[in-house]
DNA sequence: CTCACATCTTGAAACGTTTCACAGCCGAGG
DNA sequence: CCTCGGCTGTGAAACGTTTCAAGATGTGAG
């Protein structure tokens, strides 16, 4: 600055001036200014600048797993109202891993970036907790959080019962539940939705396949457990806490010979893109994935910019169920 | 930093040397500097250290779209490398708008990131070249770029090749590629691999159906128009430009009652997570996105301790074909 | 007891901005 | 002719670190 300052024949404040409130400067010199700054090829110090005291114009998204659709989808969502408040966002992939996940944590602190989404690894770590006793904003996306932190999730014990009414409305008795491990918040609470959904039509307990992993292979170790059951047992529908296991079960049965939907009937869970792209498409249930991400940065913002008398909300939304081929006859 | 100075009763220069060089303080002084520093909860000023002269220790991955899973994995090979070297990786997602990319380059640049990769939206961008001139370490991922600048791709001509050689292999002799639009770089060079194959080995012209896009609904169109030419001439495979093309030419087979690999042999590329998820797992050119993502941050890092004296260099890795079922019978 | 030397600590300069009180200048009004 | 107010432009302080030369303190040898 003090270059370009020197070679438009002005002083530093002017350059200065003409960067941040180019109206209280006279256009020749304004010209001047921005031709100088042109030819030396200037770029603004950001550090020095945040340092003198201008904020970060910066949030960040601790995301637990760039590679899962549903989570890119929340955070366009995020970018998109981030975008609109001429505020950047950078998207930090925790990959899943609690130590990776308080890296960034410290580094974004260090950053002093305005505010931290996060969908958490270790919802326990500490270090979220921390960060936001010492003021730092931040919002949970997609993991519940207690009354002293802003949250946003989507009902999974609704979605649960919408998929599990579904089945039963169109004449399934023997329903299976697939996911797991039920330590994960979102597969209890989708069970949960689904018993809430055969107590209600007064039907009998849920058949329930605990899987390890809500991916593509499990869903495919889950098919042959089904088929392995004896015919009179056997579920004539599958209710899958995630389209990958959905997808896994779906591509068993076509291996082995058995029709989707007639049968056995597939719901899955997330409704990503290739949910609909399946050799069957899936019906699934959807989740507002873009609006939890707006809404989230939203909050984040009301809680940068309202001080000391913010009021913490958790949010919750409702998910839709999406009925596609693999509940219903082919036409 | 004062306030941990004056709490542990020692001078600013000693909290600085308990942050930067603890083995040039006596242990006594610094764990009382540490106490302090805990019950303050101090955190460094990340802008501050970087003014002084300290690097920014960050990298950025400009992504043209972190809904594609073949970036993310790019970009996970990329984080791999930072990691090792204690750097940080933000990921900025441009959504293949040129006006974003640009908007992140500016910041980037102010920040005074390490170096930047891109997959650019617009590789015209001038705003690459300005920032590779004014000094800033620069790789492009995925697109080639002149001689002037590092950059990593995959021969895509080869992959081309390679599939239509299966195909070639396994009997097929009217052969349909699947892709477009032709002005894309990359579907044009697999047209050139698949052709080179074709009159290699003396046969006839490839049957191009080109496409407006690269995704699902567009491999089923392509698949309506498949369906609709004249038996004689219709093709026995197709050589789709992406997986999500060929996914979505599967889906419209089995909508149609044709058997995949029987009466239609389908080839995907880039062999992405679902290619192998699918109903009739795909046969797809896999390319090595994670050694593609890890070599473009070596690089990176090369050029930007190289110095003056760095030498550009354009990485050309081969892409590998993964034979599933839908180019053969099932077992 | 003194000196040389090693170890530990200090204080001030420097990094590149922004901000703010203030100085010049000019034209208008009295 | 003087004063006042409105524009422009200026210069120095401040932001929170790191670094480095130099000071303080302690240790061992002679």
């Amino acid at each position: 600055m003090k270059d370009v300052a020197a070679r438009a024949g002005v002083s530093l404040g002017t350059v200065s001036n003409v960067l941040n409130r180019p109206e209280r400067v006279s256009d020749r010199t304004r010209r001047r200014v921005e031709t100088a700054i042109e030819t030396l090829g200037f770029v603004r110090n950001e550090s020095a600048r945040q340092l003198r005291g201008g904020g970060s114009r910066t949030l960040a998204y601790v995301v637990l797993d760039t590679s899962n659709p549903f989570f890119t989808d929340v955070a366009r969502g995020i970018q998109e109202t981030a975008d609109a408040q001429g505020l950047v966002v950078y998207l930090c992939n925790s990959g899943d891993d609690p130590h990776r996940q308080a890296a960034y944590l410290d580094l974004l602190e260090q950053q002093r970036v305005e505010g931290v989404l996060i969908t958490p690894a270790d919802a326990a770590d500490p270090g979220i907790a921390a960060l936001a006793r010492r003021g730092m904003p931040v919002v949970v996306v997609d993991r519940g959080a207690g009354p002293d932190r802003c949250s946003v999730t989507v009902d999974d014990v609704l979605g649960g019962d919408l998929a599990t009414t579904h089945l039963l409305d169109i004449g399934h008795e023997r329903i299976a539940f697939i996911g797991g491990p039920r330590a994960l918040g979102q597969v209890a609470d989708r069970i949960a939705g689904a018993e809430r959904a055969l107590a209600r039509a007064g039907r009998g307990a849920l058949t329930v396949l605990e899987t390890t992993h809500l991916d593509v292979s499990e869903g495919r170790r889950a098919g042959e457990r089904l088929i392995g059951l004896p015919a009179a047992r056997r579920p004539t529908a599958a209710f899958c806490a995630n389209d990958l296991l959905a997808l896994g079960l779906l591509q068993q049965m076509v291996r082995l010979g058995l029709r989707v939907p007639e049968d056995m009937a597939i719901v899955g869970y997330d409704d990503i893109e290739f949910a609909e792209a399946a050799a069957v498409p899936l019906t699934s249930v959807s989740q507002p994935r873009h609006l939890l991400g707006r809404t989230a940065a939203e909050l984040l913002l009301a809680e940068a910019h309202g001080g000391a008398d913010h009021e913490h909300r958790q949010v919750v939304f409702d998910p839709e169920l999406v009925v596609r081929t693999s509940t219903r006859p082919h036409p």
